[in-house]
DNA sequence: TGTACATCAGTGAACGCGCGTTCACTGATGTAC
DNA sequence: TGTACATCAGTGAACGCGCGTTCACTGATGTAC
C-alpha cells in the first residue's frame, strides 16, 4: 500500500505521508458528494464506504461533519481565488480592461468547472452551519483581485478623486461616470442631507481602500461585482432557461458582453 | 373544531373547507421548516408533528416530498410575482423610473420577508430535484414586469430601435447607450462577424420582445436583471460582511443608489 | 325525513433505510535507550 | 543493531435518532333513494 519513495524527502515519516494522502482523499471525497447531494447531503459514512474504510475511520481526520464542511468551504474560497489571481497576474499591468476581462472569465470558468462548490459558497447558506472567521480571508481573495484593478484606474487620473470623495461633493449622486443624460437623484433633489446616505454606507470597504478611488467608484465596483456574481449565479442555478440562447457559444458571448460593458461602466481604458 | 359560517358561500361542503384548510396549514408549517432546516430539511414527518397528527395522514393531502416542494417553489415564485405587480402598478404609467424603483424594491423587500423561499428559488438548486415545467410560467412574472418597462422606455424615443436593432446595425458593440468614452469593444475591433455573437444569444428573450426595443436594450436590461438578484443575493446570502455597512439604513442606501444607477445604465426618465 | 351505502380523513404499526458519533479493541508504525 | 514502550490508524459493534412511504383498519361525513 504505502510506497516507500524519496521523491517527497520533505515528508518526515511514511505516517506522516499517508496521513496527508488519506486527508486530501477524504477532501476530494467530499467534494464530489457535493456534487451529486448538496452541501446537506454530505455524509462522513457515505465518504467513509467510498474510500473502503469504517465509517469510524474517518475520525482519525476530521473532527467532525461541520468541520469537514468549514474544510471544504475554504478550499473552494482557496481554489477560486487562486484561479482569478493567476489569470489576472498574467496580463500587462497597464491593460486594465484586460485584467478585468481576465479576472471575470476566471471566475465563471471557476464557477462552472466546480458547479457544486460555487453553490457551497455563493448559493443558498448550508442551514444551521455557522462559517467560522477563519473563511474571512479566502473569501475576500478575488474581491481583492477587482479591488485592485479600481485602484489602478483611479490612479491613472487621480483628479477624479476630489470630485467624487465625501468631503469636497456631498450629497450629490453622480448616476455614472458615463452618463451624459444628467439625471440627478430625485433623493438627491428632495433631500440632499440624505442623499450621502450611500456613501455612508461604504464606510467598511472605503476604510480600506486609498482615497485616490472615489465613492462613485466604489459603488460602480461593488454593482458590477454583484452583476458578475448574479450573471454566473442566475446562468449556473438555470434561470437562464428561455432568456438567454443555450446554442453552443451562446452563453459565452452573452457573459463577453457584459464584461464589456462593466468595463465600460468601471471606466477601464 | 369546524366553525360552521356563511362567509364563505362558495364551498360546497364541510369536508371540503376543511380539507383547503389543512391543506394550506401544511404549506405554512412547510414553509416555516423552509426556514429552520433549508428545502433539503423539509420533512413531511416533521410537518405532521407540528400539526399534530399522523405522519401518514400528510399523504392525505400530498402525494409525496417531492410534490410539496414544487407547491411550495411555484407559491414563492408567485407571491413574489404579486408582490411586484402590485407595487408597480401602483406607480404612474409614465414614471418609468418609479416604475423600475417600485419594482426593484417590492423584489428585495420580498427577498428580506421571505429570506429561505427566496433562496428556495433563486439559491442553489436542490440536489435531486427537478422543478416540473408548471413552474415557468411564475418564474417568470418579475421578469415580465420589468420588461414591460424596457418597452414603455423604447417606445417613449422609438427612432433608438432603428439604431439597435442586429439588421442595420450588426457587428457593433455600443458599451451603453450613456457612454460618452465611446469605447469600441476590442472584439468588434478583432473580429467584425463574431462580434455579432451576443445579440445571437439573446434571441429566446428578443423573440418575445417588440422590435422597437433594440438589442442592446435587452443586454442592459439583462445585466441589470442580474445586478438586482446579484446584489440580492449577496446581502441575504452573507457576502456583505466588511463589504457595505450594517447600520441601520445604510444596506438599504446602498441599494437605492443601486436602483438609481440601473436605472440611469436604462437610460429611464 | 330516514335509511343504506360510498367516500374520505385520520390512525398506528411496520419496512427498510441512512445518519453522526462513541468506544473498547487490535495491530502496525515510530522512537528512545 | 536490537529491544521495550508509546503512538497512532483502523475495526466493528452499538446507541439513538430521523426519514419517506405503505397498508389494513376505524370512524366520521356526504349522497342517493
Amino acid at each position: 500500500m504505502t510506497i516507500m519513495t524519496a521523491t517527497e524527502p520533505n515528508w518526515r515519516t511514511a505516517r506522516e505521508r499517508a496521513r496527508a494522502e488519506i486527508t486530501s482523499e477524504i477532501l476530494d471525497a467530499g467534494r464530489r458528494h457535493l456534487a451529486t447531494d448538496g452541501a446537506s447531503g454530505l455524509s462522513l459514512r457515505a465518504i467513509a464506504r467510498e474510500l473502503g474504510m469504517a465509517s469510524s475511520a474517518v475520525y482519525r481526520y476530521v473532527a467532525s461533519r461541520d468541520e469537514l464542511l468549514t474544510q471544504l468551504i475554504m478550499d473552494a474560497y482557496n481554489s477560486l481565488g487562486a484561479a482569478t489571481e493567476e489569470r489576472e497576474a498574467a496580463v500587462d499591468r497597464a491593460d486594465l480592461r484586460g485584467r478585468w476581462t481576465a479576472a471575470c472569465s476566471a471566475v465563471r470558468d471557476w464557477a462552472f468547472a466546480n458547479p457544486n462548490e460555487y453553490a457551497l459558497v455563493y448559493g443558498s447558506p448550508v442551514p444551521g452551519y455557522v462559517a467560522p472567521p477563519d473563511t474571512v480571508g479566502p473569501a475576500s481573495r478575488v474581491a481583492n483581485v477587482l479591488v485592485l484593478i479600481l485602484i489602478d484606474n483611479a490612479e491613472r487620473r487621480p483628479d477624479a478623486a476630489v470630485l467624487g470623495t465625501a468631503q469636497t461633493d456631498p450629497g450629490v449622486s453622480p448616476t455614472s461616470h458615463a452618463s451624459p443624460t444628467g439625471h440627478s437623484s430625485p433623493t438627491a433633489l428632495a433631500a440632499p442631507a440624505a442623499a450621502a446616505a450611500w456613501r455612508t454606507a461604504l464606510e467598511p470597504l472605503r476604510s480600506v481602500i486609498p482615497a485616490v478611488v472615489p465613492d462613485s467608484a466604489i459603488q460602480d465596483g461593488l454593482m458590477t461585482w454583484a452583476g458578475l456574481f448574479g450573471v454566473i449565479s442566475l446562468e449556473l442555478f438555470g434561470q437562464f432557461h428561455n432568456v438567454v440562447g443555450e446554442n453552443p457559444g451562446d452563453r459565452e458571448a452573452f457573459f463577453a458582453e457584459c464584461v464589456t460593458r462593466w468595463a465600460a461602466q468601471l471606466d477601464l481604458p
